[in-house]
DNA sequence: TTGTACGCGTTATCAA
DNA sequence: TTGATAACGCGTACAA
């Protein structure tokens, strides 16, 4: 039994009932167990069992500097990417005996900016960062303390620091070549307001090059709020605009289910007007005749980030030239960007469709 | 320019800079600035500023034993429920300036040991409890050392510590006169495994109680595994057996999505065979013709949680009763739970539905 | 192999 | 209003 009604037990009270110094249980917590006679060994495992003693990692910290903390900042910690990409952050940092603290910012610059100093201010060992605004400079003077930080998703161009993300470019490639083979024409590419966040800014801007590259391609690019009738509007607008066989291309899976509601609001049925969104969502095979989807390596991205900051924690010293990691995305093909399926079964029985020309 | 290359500014530091003494600038940050006379406010500010101070909270935890950090345990933190019952929690966080300390236990009792010793050892203030297994001796032993901790969703009967969570009964209550009023007569309650987890639990009980108390109505009940050809084998079963109209109580959302899956390659439409699931999700209203839901107010839950916490922090001393705090659902009514819809329209455009008798 | 003594950055206590 | 000093719990030279 624990017995301490109220505090915790300390490495001074442990070493006093084990009859041992500070310096013996200090060093039994701290991996050099081996170092003990056997004898000083179970007196310290029994004592430190009986007053249910844990060390304290607020002291630990303090001495030695290494708080075992990362931070993580995540821009919408509802959105279902950034939760896949710090379940992989998390899972890594477990492997390396690191705890995560989290904070949110619901895209709010101004929060950004306060869970900034309050990440550091626990002296976390290193910075997962999915920037909502731009706090370059605060970043900056991070970076130039020495913290190891990587940029996850979105990056500042004017910071130059380490970045793990999905390679945009390859995406919208791959999405526009999937489409053009379906025998998609004119294309809406769909993206929510672009602002500062490179990742839209990225996507967006290569979807432009692609279409002046190639002349056979016709597209439009619109960036409307997501919430209220927007949506519905630009797709509407768009589809009364264009020939056919036309299709629009989800810059993420808040557009995709956007998107996604707006075709249903205007009685359109996948395929006929093709679907394709970046981001793989649970429910992307459920919605007749399925979403076609580029589903993002979510798990590499967040251990390649942990991995990343344990580089830099390990080098510490000599300045290693800032790294660029980009993941490809996977394609997952289904019926909303196949021009001749008209059938509504799911997609994992297209086999049975049944053709209504 | 904060200047120092690659540590961080001390209060020591600051007070040199300052002309002051560390007492002085202590309270600086310590929100007693108003005691101080503003020729030291300004020296300090100034010097603070100057130098990039920030206070190191592992400092501060060390001495006054508030470390500020709330501990989280969530056990699958890839469940959108529990992502938004945190952000509830981390809004609440906020407000009250406590950072959020996560660990996500992948519903492993034994990861959720060594989060659990983790975050005590980081001295958090207080713990959210959404526990995976049964840790119950570590969490009485913690609980007897003062530390608030409160369970969230699922909770341990043995440990007699505070509780936040839907009202379940109610839920289930809910889900039964909605389905008989809609016609429905013979249910098929589908859960995940109940093993230990309390809601799958209460759920369950409550839909066998009701069952026995109302002869009219007739059902069945099974917790097949997820994933895997389970989940369908169990519903065609049910469904060759049961008279009509007959329908499907999908106790979370993992087996709505489970459920919905099965009934599409079933190729069963869905109102036809009624549907309706415990738990609120993105997607709900895009199936056609949208599938009724049971929503869980996870905001308040989430704040409901830390604020109990906090009442325990406060009340510090004396013991106050355990306290319960269940929340009711909100019903969600899309078609699948329409007898008569046919139709493959969204919900919002049911007004448009065409018999397809 | 074990123990002593000091320092980490901060707050609390007390005195000026 | 301000300042000196002693903790807080732990790691780590260094000495034994």
């Amino acid at each position: 039994m624990p017995a301490r009604s109220s505090r915790h037990a300390t490495l001074l009270e442990v070493a006093r009932e084990a009859n041992a110094s500070k310096t013996s249980v200090s060093r039994y917590f701290s991996g050099e167990r081996e170092r003990l006679s056997p004898a000083l060994q179970r007196r310290i495992g029994e004592a430190a069992r009986q007053l249910g003693y844990r060390p304290n990692q607020m002291a630990r910290g303090l001495k030695g500097g290494r708080s075992r903390l990362l931070g993580m900042l995540v821009a919408d910690i509802r959105n279902p990417y950034s939760v896949a990409v710090m379940h992989g952050v998390e899972q890594a940092c477990r492997e390396r005996g690191l705890s995560l603290l989290v904070a949110n910012t619901d895209n709010d610059p101004a929060q950004e900016r306060t869970h900034l100093a309050l990440l550091t201010s626990y002296r976390v060992e290193g910075l997962v960062i999915n920037a909502a605004g731009s706090p370059t400079h605060e970043l900056q003077d991070l970076a130039e303390q020495g913290l190891p930080l990587v940029l996850l998703d979105r990056w500042l161009e004017e910071l130059d620091a380490d970045r793990v993300g999905l390679d945009n470019a390859l995406a919208v490639d791959m999405a526009i070549d999937h489409l053009s083979a379906q025998g998609y024409r004119h294309l809406l590419f769909l993206s929510e307001p672009v602002g500062q966040a490179s990742p839209r800014q990225q996507r967006w801007q290569r979807f432009e090059q692609r279409l002046a590259d190639e002349p056979a391609l016709n597209g439009e690019r619109h960036d409307p709020p997501l919430d209220g009738e927007a949506v519905q509007q630009v797709v509407g607008d768009f589809l009364a605009r264009a020939n056919r066989p036309a299709a629009l291309l989800c810059a993420n899976g808040n557009v995709t289910l956007a998107a996604t509601r707006a075709l249903q609001a205007l009685g359109i049925r996948l395929g006929e007007v093709g679907l394709l969104g970046i981001d793989e969502l649970d429910w992307c095979g459920l919605v007749p005749p399925g979403i076609t989807t580029l589903a993002q390596p979510t798990e590499a991205i967040g251990r390649a980030a942990v991995q990343q900051l344990q580089a830099r924690l390990d080098d510490s010293g000599s300045t290693l030239p800032p790294r660029r990691t980009l993941f490809p995305p996977t394609l997952n093909e289904r019926g909303s960007t196949r021009l001749t399926t008209f059938d509504k079964a799911p997609d994992n029985h297209s086999e049975n469709a049944k053709e209504t020309p």
